[in-house]
DNA sequence: TCCATGTTTGTAATCATTACAAATTGAAAT
DNA sequence: ATTTCAATTTGTAATGATTACAAACATGGA
């Protein structure tokens, strides 16, 4: 999963984004985190290396980037949307000590997307999660 | 399914909680409704009966109802938390079309509860919802 | 160079929710 | 019945994430 900044440029590219100095940052700051951030956190981590970067771009970036399925905005944690790379078809846990936010792929007829109607409403999008303690935080 | 006060009434005692006029109110309104109704639609319909009754009157007397598991928040609309009768111990659907939120019963190892551990993660709750279109806004 | 268009930026507005303190209620004690 | 006191309700102000908006900036072609 090694992505220098070749690769996130052509991924903009593919999908006719232009590769912007802020939305590179942007989208290797995602990458490289991990834990599903929120735009604050991404605003504040960027603004170190761009102190002219602006909230504003971080959110109309995320936006971009959410309309074009690079990125995923979930809300789970009630306060923030928190923001992670691909397409949300996988499920999350977010720890209720850390706050880390991590991907997890569960398998059963409705996370798998084959249940397509239910009680008689026409089901489009699935999505689950778990909070709890995370790997991590147990050993503490 | 048939409430009238004098239940609702026993079940907010029942709870140690001081069956006032606008609290017995909340919770017969939260019930009749069934769509898991936010705090201002709440607030709205009931001003119409109780003209002095105060937003943060709502407010306080949800997050009472929520912290004796008598009613349950669930943020799946991004904008607003929704409330609903009991234990979250279900999942929800969430209609795009008419924006009406409907309990869900559904079976698999994770929504049953059964699996405690992912991961190595340790879960603690399970939230699962769907959109799409409800039942009754497919035909129209 | 000039222009057009897209991008970034800073500030102001929005909106759900929370904080806070004053006003009101109601039941127990006198 | 009056006093008292804690619980409850109320209105207003603050908060905090997000969005709206318009000015400033950058870039590439005519
Ligand atoms: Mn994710
Ligand atoms: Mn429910
Ligand atoms: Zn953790
Ligand atoms: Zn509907």
């Amino acid at each position: 999963m090694i992505t220098n900044m070749e690769q996130i440029k052509s991924q903009l590219e593919k999908q006719g984004i232009k590769p912007t100095y802020q939305r590179l940052r942007i989208l290797e700051f995602l990458i490289s985190a991990g834990n599903h951030p929120n735009a604050d956190t991404i605003y504040e981590n960027i603004a170190k290396v761009i102190p002219t970067m602006s909230r504003t771009t971080v959110y109309n970036t995320l936006s971009l980037f959410v309309e074009s399925a690079l990125v995923h905005g979930i809300t789970i944690t009630g306060a923030d949307v928190r923001y992670g790379i691909g397409e949300a078809n996988h499920h999350h846990f977010l720890c209720k000590k850390c706050g880390k936010i991590i991907d997890i792929e569960v398998h059963c007829p409705f996370a798998d997307g084959v249940t397509k109607e239910i009680n008689g409403h026409q089901i489009q999008e699935i999505h689950g999660y778990f909070k709890g303690i995370c790997k991590d935080c147990i050993q503490s």
